[in-house]
DNA sequence: TCCCTATGGGATAAATTTCTCCCATATTGT
DNA sequence: ACAATATGGGAGAAATTTATCCCATAGGGA
C-alpha cells in the first residue's frame, strides 16, 4: 500500500507531461522498465543490474509500476519465492520513448561525463 | 551556487540512461526545457506556466540547467531586471525526446488520468 | 517618501524519498 | 536443528527536495 495517495501537496495534471511525470518520475523507474523489458524479470536481478538502488526502494518502484499498470507481477508458489515482472502491452508503449532517452545519454555520453563531474556555471568552455 | 556537487550519496554513472538521470532528474526540469523552447524566456513567464512549483525551485532548476549547459541566461541591465533563458544547440538536442515524451502522455491521457486518480493495486479493471 | 516592478538567493521548516535494520515464509542441504 | 534461499514489508533514521518567508536591487509613479 501507500502509493502516493495522501500526499499533503497534491499534483495538477494538465498537458501531457505532467501525466507522465507522475508515473515515471522517480529515480529508478526508468531504468527498471527498461531492464524488464531486456528480459531481466526476477527482483533480484532487476537489484544486480541497478546496485545503488536499495532492495526495499526497488520494491516500492515496482509497486508503483504495478500501480500504473505498466508491469505485472506473477508470483510463483515456491520456496524461496519466485517472482516474476513483465511489462504491460501498455508499458511497453513506453520502450520506444525510454531508448529515445538512452540513445540521447549514450551519444552525448562524453560531454555528459563531463558536466556531471566537474560542473561549472561561471566558466566558459 | 550549491548545485547537486556535496551528496554525501554520490551516484554511479554506468549507462545512457544514468547519465540522462543525472541532468534531467528533477520535478520541473523537462517541463522548463519544454517551455523555453516554446519561447517562454523569462522566469516569470514559466512560472506563469508552472504555477505548482515555487519560484525558489524553477530558480534552482534553472540553475541546474545552466550548469549542465542546457540553457544559457542573460541578464539585461535594466530595472525591474529582465532575463532571458533560451536552448543552448545542446538543449536543443533533447527536444525531440521531450517532444516523444510528452506525446507518449497525450495518447495516453485518458488512461493516464484514471490510473492516477484511482490507483488499485488489487483490483482488476 | 513609499510602493511597485522582476529577479536571485539565504535561512529554516515541511514534505518526500531513500536507507538500513529486522522479521517472516517453507523447503532443501548440511 | 539450523543455515541458506528470494521476496515483501514495517519502523525509524538519514538524506534530499521543496515550500515559505524575507531581504536586496534602482528607477518610475503616486
Amino acid at each position: 500500500m501507500k502509493s502516493k495517495a495522501h500526499r499533503k501537496i497534491p499534483p495538477n495534471l494538465q498537458c501531457g507531461l505532467d501525466l507522465v511525470g507522475e508515473v515515471l518520475y522517480g529515480k529508478w523507474k526508468i531504468r527498471l522498465l527498461w531492464f524488464i523489458n531486456q528480459g531481466h524479470k526476477r527482483p533480484s536481478e532487476l537489484h544486480k543490474k541497478i546496485p545503488d538502488a536499495s532492495r526495499r526502494v526497488l520494491t516500492m518502484q515496482l509497486n508503483e509500476l504495478l500501480d500504473h499498470e505498466l508491469i505485472t507481477k506473477t508470483v510463483f508458489p515456491e520456496v524461496p519465492p519466485r517472482v516474476e515482472y513483465e511489462l504491460t502491452p501498455f508499458g511497453q508503449t513506453l520502450i520506444p520513448v525510454i531508448r529515445a532517452i538512452g540513445e540521447w545519454g549514450d551519444e552525448h555520453e562524453a560531454r555528459l561525463r563531463g558536466l556531471i563531474e566537474h560542473p561549472n556555471r561561471y566558466e566558459d568552455v
